[in-house]
DNA sequence: CTAATACGGGAATGCTCGCTCCACAACCTG
DNA sequence: CAGGTTGTGGAGCGAGCATTCCCGTATTAG
């Protein structure tokens, strides 16, 4: 619900019926609403971190792995964009624990990429001069305007020629 | 206001000490808080769309004309990213009104890029056979990145080597 | 079996929300 | 100056917010 709607937009008694628990079990258990948010963003990460360490460092060529996971980040769904994304332009950087956590998110996601490109180049099948950080950053820069136009509605095919555009830059 | 704390984070009341109005005022001016929301929403979209067309309108060499607006939009500001994308992430597509301005102001931008390489190619600027809108696509998708980047406090110099990088796409 | 502990449900806390009413003042129009 | 219109200010409306209290019940430990 925090994806769908944002924080501010998601009452706690929205909250409580979706989970069937009463206002008094979710404040034993998570806290508050922040707290609950941050265990519910902490769930998110887990869950993109494992999908995107699957699809980034699977055995296979560079350019088909990653034009698969940014074709997968397009596909459509019922819960378009990226909750982190989200998060980051709703809650900008004013709160310090949310904060940490989507800079985390920002950085693995780089990292993650650059580690590929680098494979790639040391398997020779990206050009040897490839500058692996600086077009990682690139990449994620891409992706996240592509997460943004997913969640805006934006048709999939259209998205998926910007993905087929933005990888000429591994020629 | 709308644009730093986002649409359910910004009671009327803010608003009014901030317009220095009653509510009573605001409501028989801007009807509601969702009518003063278009009503800033317009009049953000009146001043992009004339600072976009002075950036890429301008008699200058079409890489130039296209790298400093890029820039400028990863200049550091106390009113960073885009109050479009923001509307777009926090109110997703539930509201018709605003979906309709955030459809065209990204279809406006995204068109305006595409005259732009379309003069670059007919001066000759560019590669004859550039596709002006599906580069059009990606370099919107790429700004859009830029923005959200920009909000979430990401460091200036680091943007501008992603403008630089996805520029490239141009040779 | 009993005592302690944990946990869920219902009701209610104080507060802030979006929004409205109404009385009054400022302003044009004649 | 009189009369109608327009906008302002203060007070306050019901509703919904995040949060808490308290009590009954299930669960576990000795």
């Amino acid at each position: 619900m925090f994806h769908r709607r944002g924080y501010h937009a998601t009452s706690t008694r929205d909250l409580g019926e979706a989970l069937a628990l009463n206002p008094s079990s979710i404040y034993r258990t998570f806290s508050d609403k922040h707290g609950l948010f941050l265990r519910a963003l902490d769930h998110y990460l887990a869950g993109e971190s494992v999908r995107c360490t699957a699809a980034l460092e699977a055995d296979r060529p560079v350019r088909e792995a990653l034009r698969d996971w940014l074709y997968s980040m397009v596909e459509p769904t019922d819960l378009p964009g990226c909750f982190v994304i989200h998060t980051a332009t709703e809650l900008g950087t004013s709160d310090p624990e949310t904060r940490r956590r989507v800079d985390e998110a920002f950085e693995g996601t780089t990292a993650a990429i650059a580690a590929l490109l680098r494979r790639g180049v040391a398997a020779g099948e990206l050009p040897a001069d490839l500058d692996a950080d600086v077009t990682a950053d690139l990449l994620f820069t891409t992706l996240t305007g592509l997460r943004v136009r997913h969640r805006a509605g934006h048709d999939t095919q259209r998205l998926r020629t910007a993905v087929d555009q933005v990888l000429r830059v591994l020629d």
